[in-house]
DNA sequence: GCGACAG
DNA sequence: ATCTTGTCGC
């Protein structure tokens, strides 16, 4: 699932996590369109044990017209990096990389939980993700990361455009009526219009994609039944070895 | 210089 | 991310 695209490198410290940001931004797909009707979506997400130490990566794959599980992959393991702003993605990377290896279905597209061009360089974890699997990606954040913007109006589908360093980064976007808004940003193989429809087509009962829902309860769960057990072995290795 | 800062 | 008590609403 993680060998159509550029080769994952791991940082040894922050400068190389930098250059890498650098060097990759550029062959991010900002055209897409990406897919308008996607047989399969999925949906990646990561929680943390309290110590900080562990951590549970998932994938769930969604069908996307009935958005009824197809398929997962959970692995656990430790964060790959030091939690930075911005530097985000080392972090969680790894692990996320090995969950999507251990899938039977290549998805259509890749809903991450973060944010993609809504990043200080342009190159957040959903683009990292979506050049790395050569996937079509959208980042869809709970908080901001970058920018500024006005309030949507209070109904579902209503949005603002979030302006950072002059240029719009993504689209600040009502899922729901009354909720507070997520913060769309396109990650690859995607135009943002396209993503928008994607998320909205994700978010019929709650305010983030039944994609990042599922993913969520699977490695939580995953991390409550791992208790103080070891990683999950990943194949060709620890994916936290490369910190 | 100070504060803010995806998860 | 994770820890937290109560509160409002379906």
């Amino acid at each position: 699932m993680t060998d159509r695209g550029v080769p994952y490198r791991p940082p040894a410290d922050v400068a190389e996590a930098l250059r890498i940001q650098e060097e990759l931004r550029p062959r991010v797909d900002l055209v897409g369109p990406g897919p308008t009707a996607p047989a399969t979506v999925a949906g990646l997400d990561v929680a943390y044990a309290e110590s900080g130490d562990r951590l549970a990566a998932a994938v769930t794959v969604l069908d996307a017209a009935t958005l009824a599980v197809v398929d997962e992959a959970v692995v656990v393991s430790r964060p790959a990096f030091d939690y930075v702003p911005g530097l985000f993605a080392f972090r969680e990377l790894p692990a996320l990389l090995a969950a999507l290896d251990r899938l039977t279905v290549r998805p259509d597209l890749l809903i991450c939980d973060g944010h993609g061009l809504a990043h200080p360089r342009r190159f957040g974890l959903a683009c990292h993700l979506g050049l790395v699997t050569g996937l079509p990606a959208v980042g869809v954040g709970k908080t901001p990361l970058v920018g500024v913007w006005d309030e949507p109006a209070p109904q579902r589908g209503a949005w603002t455009p979030p302006r950072d360093g002059g240029e719009v980064v993504g689209r600040v976007l009502r899922t729901r009526d009354g909720v507070k808004p997520v913060f769309v940003s396109v990650g690859h193989r995607m135009s943002l219009d396209n993503a928008v429809d994607r998320v909205l087509a994700l978010t019929p009962r709650y305010r983030l994609p039944e994609t990042t829902r599922t993913a969520d309860h699977l490695c939580r769960r995953a991390l409550a039944e791992a208790g103080g057990r070891a990683a999950t072995p990943a194949g060709d290795g620890d994916p936290a070895a490369s910190a």
